[in-house]
DNA sequence: TTCTCCGTAATGTTCCCGCAATGTTGAAGC
DNA sequence: GCTTCAACATTGCGGGAACATTACGGAGAA
């Protein structure tokens, strides 16, 4: 079985290491890394199904495909739930378990998120989310709305006027120094938590968020 | 079908939003974002496999199950091809069904294992069940649901309307400010409890779950 | 029935934010 | 240098919006 099916795979120029024992899977595993791992639960040492948590707790997440002639409805539960990506009941279609495969590969391994550092200071701007060393910094909106702004454009300046866009939404209408305020009350902050960030002030123009010297 | 189907998901403390055509589909995909897609292969206006395309065009990355009728192996790798995550040819066992969907779910929430947790407290993320110091703990289904959306972010803010769509789905209209009240209650409940967590709130974007200090 | 859960609404509380008063800085001109 | 003025900084305050809490009644499950 495993032979032919190494062909197949062969002819779809995917590269298979193949093993038979448990004992021997777990090496393999522990020392090369793989793409996804396909299992069976007939292991000449045992119930294959039983490598999986082993894997998982040695950090080896590779996506993994189990094969199986026990097509029931209860093993394949007890297989997922152990942490396997998928499962196939024999007999199958070559074609499917490729189709599979790719499916199982093309999963994204790391969600991609915008995040800006700058200094001990990071900003996670899809979700409006700023941490200092890793630790969530809870600040007001209006202020939340400065720092963003600011980061955003790290290390440039941010003219006052797109500051302004920035906090306040187009209709509501500032009369008043509140943004200078809130800039002030910013920086107090920023200051006190040694965030190794300071405000600077371009004056006439706008302002600057730079690491501190 | 379809509506047996959400009864035994909500049974499992899934929220659903169901919808029947392609249009109503890719609306509700692009105005959320969900944890998973259960794609029926006969839609109203349409083969369901065409919006697979679609939605991966349209950055949506979200696992997809694709739930069919035709159980033939060309079909299954079409959808798989197109970019489904996962196939189930009908009749199918929720349990199942179920059982994939958390395989399914385990790869964008955590890398190492399926329980989060924060202090004292805990979380199996795939079987929604939360424990305190190792014992069960019963919530309510509500209440459950904004635990979950806090844990899965540990740490991290969870938008207002975020923890909104997580809690309810998009066809019951809240017109109170009962997601504040179950807030509230499970914060009281933590706090008896002395679960050594607290939800702050972030006033004007969400809450926040994070160890007592 | 009885019990739990949930949405609603009334009521209480917090704290953000715009405002303004006052202080500080810095560039320009002599 | 000194003066002057405008731009910016800082801080307290009051109103009000956002949030918290709790009781109540209906609905559904045991």
């Amino acid at each position: 079985m495993a032979s032919a099916l190494s062909d197949a795979l062969a002819k779809h120029n995917i590269v298979i290491d193949h093993v038979t024992s448990m004992a021997d899977a777990r090496e393999a595993a522990d020392m090369r890394s793989y793409d996804a791992i396909l299992l069976d639960r007939q292991l000449t040492d045992g119930e294959g199904l039983k490598l999986i948590p082993e894997l998982r707790a040695g950090n080896i997440d590779s996506p993994i495909i189990v094969l199986t002639a026990h097509n029931d409805h209860e093993g394949r539960i007890r297989g997922l739930d152990l942490g396997a990506d998928d499962y196939m009941g024999k007999p199958f279609v070559v074609e499917e378990l490729i189709a599979r495969l790719r499916a199982v590969l093309r999963r994204p391994t790391l969600l991609s998120s915008d995040v800006i550092s700058v200094g001990r200071l990071a900003f996670d701007a899809s979700h409006m989310e700023p941490s200092l060393d890793g630790k969530p910094l809870i600040l007001p909106r209006r202020e939340l709305l400065v720092l963003a702004a600011l980061m955003k454009r790290n290390g440039r300046t941010v003219t006052r006027e797109a500051l302004a866009n920035a906090v306040y939404s187009f209709d509501v209408e500032i009369q008043s120094n509140s943004l200078d305020a809130h800039v002030s009350r910013l920086r107090k902050k920023l200051m006190n938590l040694n965030a190794g960030v300071a405000i600077h002030t371009i004056r006439g123009i706008g302002y600057l968020l730079k690491v501190a010297e």
